[in-house]
DNA sequence: ATGTCTTACGGAAGACGTAATAATA
DNA sequence: TATTATTACGTCTTCCGTAAGACAT
């Protein structure tokens, strides 16, 4: 009984929809439909009875969801109150960020913080790469990250937005987009659109880097990156184009690439994001001086 | 909170040393090295406080250890009891089986358990893989095999010995050690041996493919297989040698093989094995009948 | 010097998504 | 035909052992 079957189970037991359970968990339907097979191969017979058209527990897979149930949730909650226990009493607030601009808001928000609380330290520890961008909470490595929505994660809590960013479309300069004073996202048809790596989750990469325009177009997967520098070295190099946020055409501006402002670009919203198991005091007042700065 | 990384937890907390540990759960010590420091990133804090002489339990971890320990118990109790309903009343018993010799011998077995018990159907399944080879058990396919002793897991019983089988070396025919009328363990020495393919555990592949001999010189290990045949087509093709049970001589005579007794090499045990969780009365009465067989 | 825990690295098991298939209304 | 669950297959993550390293007794 691994974790993922454990609370692949459950899901179904309380959605009794493969596609349903699917989704709330991320995962695709197909996962869930050979999970529980497994599953049932194991105990050897089976949790639920399906048709095409429902699922239902049987008996044996009724007093397994009674008998497990409480007794996952009991460890999860043993798992929250260890983390939070962890973290009463530490040194210094550790906080992540992704890309230059949140940098620059965040130092506002610490000098807020840092008034407010002189006692209470805070690190600026690392800048997160665009794959993987809360890892580092997950990991434990940051307390707050300061990363791009949507993040729709049951373990972790979206706090304040810092920052609303337009998008722009980063092309080499002898492109022919270059030449345009905006683009729409129906201009992206056909493409290649460089995106960033693997581990970041579907539904993120697909509010970024939609794999189709509003028309239904397809826009071409380009090579994966992990920074935005890295995106660059691609586009010179002529190997694709990318999405960006506004910033970018101010913290990376470069001769042999343009930034053209894409006009129906969803917006890009930059906020505080921390982990529910290890919320703290020190996190609630660094949230609370974010919600204080003036909304740019 | 993965399964591996709650049983490493619970088991360094009861051990308080990483050797033992990692021998309970049959892995490296540096394995669970890595799996404690992972949990205590992600939980915020240490667990354990070790030094090179001692470990022990923080405050954190105690109280982790007595939140969780319960509920990880009555989780894995939960699917035994449906494992175990699971197969009441079920049609055949399935039985499962490694090598030609336990297979004939199975069939005695048979033979006296349709006798006790008319109205009850077996079923011989299938061959397993000597790799893997209680994987089947696992997977939910049968629910006995006969197999090769040692079984060291803890959810499975070993039952009744079947067959104490010798040691035989099989070698080319044209081979140094072919014309021998006997050979032990130290003529290995610096030998090339086939060995069962990887998902074999470690106790079991060096019970039956010693990776030392007796007096410490190195037996190499040469290409892996998960057939007795295909062992025997690469002995043909002189690509090594094979340690294994004198049944080979009766089953799998070949003009290119020669088989030649290994004096002093361990015994060979075939028994019954079956799952804990899925012990049942028609898997009781199975062995009950091996055990009223006479010895081999 | 020995026993212990940790770190670095290459290989392999399996979790995952995609896409084709089957079944039901 | 539309919606659902299952199966087949190739990709990629990460778990794992090996072996070298660091530290303490």
């Amino acid at each position: 009984m691994e974790r993922h079957e454990i609370e692949a189970f459950l899901a179904l037991a309380q959605e009794l929809h493969f596609r349903r359970t699917a989704e709330r968990l991320h995962l695709s339907s197909g996962r869930i439909s050979q999970t529980i097979a497994k599953l049932e191969r194991r105990i050897g017979s089976p949790l639920f009875e399906r048709s095409s058209r429902q699922v239902r527990l049987t008996e044996i897979g009724r007093r397994l969801y009674d008998d497990i149930a409480p007794h996952h949730r009991a460890i999860g909650e043993a798992f929250a109150r260890a983390a939070s226990a962890a973290h009463v009493g530490r040194d210094a607030l550790r906080v992540g960020f992704l890309g230059p601009a949140t940098g620059a808001v965040l130092s506002r928000v610490i000098g807020v913080y840092r008034d407010r609380h002189p006692g209470l330290e805070v690190r600026v520890t690392m800048e997160a790469p665009l794959s993987n961008h809360v890892g580092a909470l997950r990991e434990g490595e940051v307390d707050v990250m300061a990363t791009m929505l949507p993040v729709e994660e049951p373990d972790l809590v979206t706090g304040p937005v810092l920052l609303r960013e337009g998008r722009v479309l980063a092309v080499p300069s002898g492109h022919r987009l270059a030449e345009r004073e905006h683009v729409v996202l129906e201009d992206l048809a056909d493409r290649t659109v460089i995106h960033a790596a693997s581990p970041a989750p579907a539904y993120w990469q697909e509010y970024h880097h939609p794999s189709r325009t509003p028309a239904g177009r397809p826009i071409h997967r380009g090579p994966a990156v992990d920074t935005v520098q890295a995106a660059l070295t691609l586009i010179g190099a002529g190997l694709g184009i990318a999405v960006a946020t506004a910033q970018a055409g101010q913290y990376f501006r470069r001769p042999d690439i343009v930034y053209v402002p894409i006009l129906d670009g969803a917006p890009a919203d930059f906020a505080l994001v921390w982990s529910a198991a290890h919320e703290s005091e020190q996190i609630r007042a660094f949230a609370a001086a974010a919600r204080s700065l003036p909304a740019r």
